[in-house]
Parts: C-alpha cells; sequence; structure tokens
DNA sequence: CTTGACCTTCCAGTTACTGGAAGAATTACC
DNA sequence: GGTAATTCTTCCAGTAACTGGAAGGTCAAG
C-alpha cells in the first residue's frame, strides 16, 4: 500500500507519514520504484498514532506505547509498569474531558448569552470547581 | 499573585505563562514594581489552558472555549453551536480514550510477554478492532 | 506519448513552547 | 544596613512536531 492510501487509512497526512518514519517510528517497506510500501500493521501504528497524538501523548510516549507492541520479548513487568503508568494519565485524561464535557452540556443548555458577571463558566472548565 | 505563584497553581510553567500572554490569550495587570500580577480569574484561565492543551485540544481551539467565557455578549447561539461543536470532539476523544484504556488494562492483565506473533495488541489500540 | 496524479528528497517555515543571558526588584540573613 | 539568593523582567536563540513548496521521477488514462 503506498502512503497516499496509507494516509487516507490512518487520517494523517503524506507529511507527517514521512516525518514519523524520519525519527523512527515506522519503517516500512520499499517498492522496486522506491514508493514507501505499507503494510497492515504499518497502517495500524499510523492510525493509532493519530489517535494517541490527538489524545495529547507526546511522540515520545506514543513510542513507548508503541514499543509495548514492539517487543513482545521485554520481560513482562516492563511492559505491565508502563501499561499502568499510562493507564493513571489515561483515567486523570479522561476525568478531565468529562469535567470539561459537562461544563460545555451546561452551557449549552443554560447559557442565555446574558451578561452576568458572576459566570462560573471557567471556574468548572479549570477543574476548580468541579461539578 | 505574581507569575511564580499563578505557576504553581497552574501546572504551568512561568515561560508558557509569559508566552500565552505574547499571544494574546490573557492580559495579566502589572504591579507597579513592573511585575505581572494575576487574579483568580487569570489563573483559572491558566489552569483550563493546561487541561485543554494536554487533552490535544489546539491553542486555538482553547482559545475559541476561552471567548465562549470571555464573549458575555455574544450571541447565546453562536456560543451553544461552538459548544457543540466542541461536544462532539470531547465525545470522540472519550471514545477513542476508553478504546485506549481498555487495551493497556487487558495488556496488564493477560500479557505474558510470550513472543506470539498474533499479538492483537495494536489492531486494537489503534481502534481498527474496538472492543 | 503526453498529461495529470502521485511519488521521491530536500530545505525552509510555523506552532508551541523552552533555555539561557543580562539586568532590575524583592526577600532572607548576618 | 549590607549583601547574597531568589524571583522577576526582556530578548534572542533553540527544540519539537509538524507543514509547505520546489524540483524531479513514476505511473495510469486517454
Amino acid at each position: 500500500m503506498n502512503i497516499g492510501h496509507a494516509s487516507e487509512k490512518s487520517g494523517l497526512p503524506a507529511k507527517t507519514i514521512r516525518y514519523y518514519e524520519d525519527i523512527g517510528l515506522l519503517k516500512p517497506d520499499r517498492s522496486d520504484n522506491g514508493y514507501r510500501d505499507y503494510s497492515m500493521s504499518d497502517v495500524h501504528k499510523l492510525r493509532f498514532l493519530q489517535r494517541a497524538r490527538g489524545l495529547g501523548f507526546s511522540v515520545e510516549e506514543c513510542r513507548q506505547l508503541l514499543a509495548l507492541y514492539e517487543d513482545k520479548d521485554r520481560a513482562s513487568s516492563d511492559v505491565k509498569s508502563i501499561a499502568r503508568t499510562k493507564l493513571k494519565e489515561i483515567e486523570r485524561k479522561l476525568t478531565e474531558l468529562r469535567e470539561l464535557q459537562h461544563t460545555l452540556q451546561h452551557l449549552v443548555a443554560h447559557c442565555h448569552g446574558d451578561q452576568r458577571p458572576d459566570c462560573p463558566i471557567l471556574e468548572r472548565i479549570s477543574g476548580t470547581r468541579p461539578e
């Protein structure tokens, strides 16, 4: 599969896909014509990268998460340790996202565009006064 | 409140706080000595920025979300429209985060570090085969 | 057989910070 | 009161993670 198709399947621009190769996140085969040739596994990685980056994980965190898949020979305790660390992070993100969700839901349901000077949107957005 | 204290309260480095001022996300008062002076409202904004950026929202998206608070005189239909758009985005992020969470939970619970060549971690991480 | 879409590499520009220098203001200690 | 450490200021340069564009090779359609 060439880069255009991989781009469609993963939701990442071709530019970004080449960049991820540059920094060593994946290394697709090359066809005889020199074109990159992406396997299904490559596409899975790209799709994962597209998601994880959009969820605020850094490229280095993504590299670690991909390594959980790549390093199947890694001691399972290492894998579990990394996974557990990331799980805590995910739970934090889930909580924060739900708080933001509730705030915006409240805004949609109750905001009338008035000038109330004590509008508490930000307090709740910022998590200072979680609902 | 000076920048060091605002940094502590918001979880953002002072450098980043000054940067956010440079690009117009907030404009704290200045004390007589020239030091920046942050109000509680400023700190709420900073805390919100810290969270929203960590959840994968761009600075421009954050600017829009802050505007929901700032522009209280904006027509409520505009506010609601923006909020609804962001709500869809948040729901997508929540779904993706939960999928990633389930994958890692599975990994912690069942991975034994073996060499199974058909290890389906990535398929599930990438959302190609959601659980 | 050429036109157009898609691929290649390379180099420069953008976004969102991040580090460090040089100097002024405040606080902490003797 | 003096001075040393801390915290603040601005400015300028560097990094991370892309993103755009040029110059050119490959390939499928008409």
